[in-house]
DNA sequence: GCGACAG
DNA sequence: ATCTTGTCGC
């Protein structure tokens, strides 16, 4: 009997170690993008999230809510993570505070935080070891089932195919998207100026990246968009982590986007990630 | 040596 | 990531 991916299992042996030295943690990332998925592998339906006319038609038809569940509870929870960091007394930043938001039919279900010692400085490429301790801490506090995860950093538009958002999907093995306000890698195979909302342009892979040139790594995705000149909204990079195809990481990224730029469960995590900084005043 | 770099 | 009010434009 074969094992598809579809059985694949959660890998807390390649979690992201931050004694690790360089070598070892990019040798960790080349195991991390063997075994991530990055095409649709998932067992939830994506077409309430994807179209948000089905979303809401299904909210307003919760009136037949006799029994005592709740109206969205056949739909998938969504989780927005973002970071923030709490400075010592002596002026540096010493820990990283995860934020996690839950969103179950538009609505948040479950926000929790976890606070981790900082022990790597910020390396381009090697994100995940300085903040995978703390996303990892904060996930296990959260009682509700993910059935999806949207990280503030890359997926596969990484140097070794690795980025924060493949490397906790796989960890976790729960489908993930990878959502940058910035290009780490890859080359845009269009011009991204002034986009019109909905609309995307292909990132494929380049010689800064271990893929075969040419490989699809993502989209710059833009959700939102100025209705005239002078000023215009940067789009966002999104990326498959894990599971996830970059076709449906972009159709999910513009469905969960509400009146902002970022979808909706990374904006929340975003904005709760400095509330709870802010109860963290030594 | 040159260039480039998520949060 | 973070330091942060006002300000330009619709």
């Amino acid at each position: 009997m074969t094992s598809p991916r579809s059985e694949s299992q959660p890998r807390p042996d390649l979690a992201p170690d931050p004694s690790l030295g360089h070598a070892e943690m990019e040798a960790l990332q080349r195991d991390i993008a063997g075994a991530a998925v990055f095409e649709d592998e998932f067992g939830f339906d994506p077409e309430p999230l994807t179209n948000p006319l089905a979303a809401s038609a299904a909210t307003a038809t919760t009136d037949t809510d006799s029994a005592a569940d709740s109206p969205n509870a056949s739909q998938p929870t969504v989780v927005g993570v973002d970071q923030s960091f709490l400075t010592n007394e002596a002026g540096d930043q010493d820990r990283a505070l995860s934020a996690v938001v839950a969103m179950r039919g538009g609505e948040v279900v479950e926000r929790v935080h976890a606070v981790t010692d900082l022990k790597t400085p910020y390396i381009p490429g090697l994100l995940s070891f300085r903040e995978g301790g703390a996303i990892l801490a904060a996930l296990e506090s959260l009682t509700v089932e993910p059935d999806l995860f949207l990280f503030d950093g890359s997926g596969r538009i990484h140097f070794r195919q690795a980025g924060i958002a493949t490397h906790i999907g796989v960890v976790r093995d729960v489908p993930s998207i990878g959502v940058a306000k910035s290009l780490l890698c890859g080359r845009l195979q269009g011009d991204t100026d002034n986009l019109s909302a909905g609309t995307r342009v292909a990132i494929e892979a380049d010689d800064s990246v271990d893929a075969p040139a040419g490989t699809l790594l993502g989209y710059a995705v833009q959700t939102r968009q100025y209705d005239s000149p002078n000023r215009y909204i940067n789009p966002l990079y999104v990326s498959p982590g894990h599971r996830v195809g970059p076709e449906t990481a972009a159709d999910l990224v513009l469905g969960l986007a509400g009146s902002y730029k970022l979808p909706e469960p990374v904006r929340l995590a975003d904005q709760y990630a400095s509330e709870a900084k802010r109860e963290f005043l030594d």
